[in-house]
DNA sequence: TGGGATTTGTTCGTATGTATT
DNA sequence: GAATACATACGAACAAATCCC
């Protein structure tokens, strides 16, 4: 078996949470879900214990797990990390760029930009996959682990709070950022990104809609019942 | 139980690798451990894949876990991120200090002048736990754990690669730390940091010793008698 | 190269803890 | 508040892969 099957697991829960098959709160029961992919508990329990340790899922003693859903306050908490790390992204690649390196993110831009207009749920995963592609050329295998669970969760976030299908990232975006590393502008390259993770983060971190107003109207209502 | 049993063994594992009563490259056979702390496989399996995760054992298919030996060159990628990360941290408190932060920094840094003339395992410990105080103050959970991992991961790069029983900070440049954050000269505090950081990993990432000169002195000689 | 010993990977039954009626 | 239903936590045993002689 060229991967473990707890492995594949892992990736087929993780995709169904990134793409919103599984909406954030769904309650995870291992029986049913080893039972829906033909697999034990067991191997569940192991890939359900990696997607906590991302921060994908929720994991309570003796309650089980569910898709997590991060507050608004762990939704900023996890921007501003992802800011710092994807400026050290840029400026480490400022150093490293390639011929090779800049046709690749070309190339990949290419394929968001065709996928744009078809349908958005393969366009919020390409413009996710830009980042990690990004972490990637730095080599730093660590960085490239943190990059890659920010913007999972990120995605997570968007799906919360976000305005519904719009794309995490603008592909324009993504091509300035392309020019000015192939330029050798530092200081213009990390200024795009910490530019762009803002506005993503903007687009991801509306007010949250009604559930959370209600409470307090009822509350403001009740002070003049005199509750 | 107030914690699973499987949390017990991970923290027992943890401190074990970080007091470097477990070497690096210390195989970890489930069995023994498990008999070693009275718990069956499962949950000793449990610990190492999470252990795993913080990429402090490595996990080889079929073939089981090891304390992580992480190379020069994991070793310097991991300060990159460390250096970035904890200047955000000071970047974060500098808008966030009170009597009460400021109090708990010095009541810790007390401490870990206190341990330093005792002896140097506590001293080691007291020095990182430093780093993640300051890191906790944020109250940016995800920060923390990076932070958390980070330092622990440091701490092993230090037994690999430093200078036997240095320890990884000198006290000094907490205090003035501290002091900088408590004067909220922001650029002070963060130079400082980065500063910090950087001292640490050049104590931490010390060429090699023999080991890996030896191959290239071998070759050298190789060449001379024509092999 | 082969085969036994050892270790990991997996299953599944039982125990335990949580939620609900 | 107790009993019941349900899901997770744990462990013993089996299967498969690796190591070592």
């Amino acid at each position: 078996m060229a991967v473990s099957k707890s492995d594949a697991v892992y990736r087929t829960l993780k995709r169904a949470i990134l793409d919103q098959l599984l909406a954030a709160g769904t309650k995870l029961p291992e029986d049913s879900i080893g039972e829906r992919l033909g697999v034990s508990r067991t191997i569940v329990r192991q890939a359900l214990a990696r997607l906590n340790g991302e921060g994908l899922i929720e994991l309570q003693p003796h309650r089980g797990a569910c898709v997590a859903q991060p507050s608004l306050e762990e939704g900023r908490d996890i921007f501003v990390v992802r800011r710092a790390l994807e400026a050290l992204v840029v400026e480490i690649l400022n150093d490293k760029m390639t011929p090779q390196k800049i046709k690749k993110l070309e190339t990949h831009v290419e394929i968001e930009d065709k996928a744009r207009a078809s349908h958005a749920a393969a366009s919020i995963q390409l413009a996710g996959e830009f980042h990690v592609l990004l972490a990637n050329l730095t080599n730093n295998s660590l960085l490239i682990r943190y990059v890659t669970e920010l913007v999972s969760r990120s995605s997570l976030i968007l799906s919360l709070y976000g305005r519904p299908h719009s794309s995490e990232c603008g592909v324009s975006e993504h091509r300035e950022m392309i020019d000015a590393l192939a330029a050798g502008d530092r200081n213009r390259a990390r200024d795009l990104m910490i530019h762009h993770i803002d506005a993503i983060a903007a687009r991801a971190l509306l007010q949250p809609p009604s559930e959370d107003a209600f409470p307090d109207l009822l509350a403001a209502y009740g002070r003049e019942e005199g509750l």
